[in-house]
DNA sequence: CCAAAAGTGTTCGCTTTACACCCATGG
DNA sequence: CCATGGGTGTAAAGCGAACACTTTTGG
């Protein structure tokens, strides 16, 4: 039923997953398979499928190319990319998602998923098509999460120590925070983390008690960087 | 060259134009003279077109609705929605916009802007597609951006006063403000406002200085509710 | 004079920040 | 003992909420 105007177009699904590892704040990227941009670095993704939601093609990318279980993962959408000339196949809108993961090694099996990797964010440019932008764009978007946010838990695993929160948001924020505001300032934001009652044997130094994440999703207060960005 | 799994689909522009008038946060709506929904409220918006840009289709699609011109608007990406079964004519996502703009009258001369005019917000229900959930997003976007940036200018016309300003903040969030510590509060903020040196005599009491928009886009210290949202 | 809105000064209390200090472990 | 990271106490500084008070107009 195409009528006088109505451009057909198709819809893709960009993902930026992130992740916090050997002390820098690292993004999941595949090595393309197919042209354009054959061999080059690019963030995962695919196209919309009939019957199929945003984030459920999101999930499926995501497993499709990187053989992870997306579901379960907080993925956000960030913005819809549109400019004309942004894809050479054609015209391609792009949504782009944010998700944060702890760092857990990639599932090698599937054969797509062989050529997907971790890549610090600080060294991943030259991506394909406008993924420059788009990793920009989500990066800030993780940031500005930690300040108002439960998010940073995302990136740990099931139990972490307050010290290690506490590295996420060094990592991601790229800036040293006082360990002891760090630690009060998280332990009395209700509901930000819950205690464990277990401890963990650091190589050298005191040990430090295990949390989880707890039920509350917003900050309030905000743990703020005093860095403004703009 | 469509392939095996490319999905083809349509992409809407869809528009949330903000006002503030006879004290209270207004939308712009059209009634809609096709089907489906037809004679229904609904937000501006249209279809992308070929060679267009998002932010060209939105410009374009407010100009052919409404007859304003959206050139020199704020034009802010709220979020793409996607669910397959969102639009019944077939598989179209959309992509909606927000913009605030000053009270300022509709033009009537173009034909399908005759159905344009300002709906109060909180008796904006029951538009077409999922319209409902477009507008309050957008809102809760509106409210918080008057937290973080200078954009409550924008509801303003060229000159106003503090208490125009102030007004904005009481209307949008719903909440009354101190006008003594507002009227601090923005007046220290660098680059929110400049003087223009004109005074403007009320009905009744002090002549008020009048401002214009400031350089500066961002908040800093934000202007925060204390009725936290969520 | 009074009413009303604009604008200034000041106090109180909380949050943030900076840093001294103690705790618990391995070597 | 020392080094290292975990964790508590505390005082100073900064900021926002609340509100007394002054200013400038029209009636």
């Amino acid at each position: 039923m195409p009528e006088r105007d109505h451009l057909y177009l198709r819809l893709a699904v960009d993902l930026v997953i992130l992740t916090v590892r050997d002390d820098a704040l690292q993004v999941l990227t595949i090595t393309r398979a197919n042209k354009p941009f054959r061999g080059q670095a690019a963030l995962p993704g695919g196209f919309l499928r009939e019957g199929e939601d945003l984030v459920g093609a999101a999930v499926r990318e995501l497993h499709e190319e990187t053989g992870l279980d997306g579901r379960g993962l907080h993925l956000e959408q960030v913005e819809a990319y549109g400019e004309p000339d942004r894809d050479p196949r054609g015209r391609i809108v792009s949504v782009a998602y944010l998700a944060m993961m702890p760092n857990l090694p990639l599932p090698t099996a599937g054969s797509d998923a062989s050529t997907a990797g971790w890549t610090p964010v600080a060294r991943a440019t030259g991506l394909a098509f406008d993924h420059d932008r788009i990793l920009a764009d989500a990066v800030e978007r993780a940031r500005t999460r930690l300040e108002f946010t439960t998010l940073a838990t995302a990136f740990c695993g099931a139990d972490f120590t307050i010290g290690d929160l506490r590295n996420v948001y060094e990592v991601v924020w790229g800036q040293p925070l006082d360990p002891r505001n760090f630690n009060r300032k998280v332990l009395g934001t209700e509901g930000f983390v819950e205690p464990t009652g277990g401890k963990r044997m650091p190589e050298v130094g005191r040990p430090a008690a295990l949390y989880r994440a707890g039920g509350a999703t917003r900050l309030n207060p905000p743990i703020l960087r005093t860095d403004r960005h703009g």
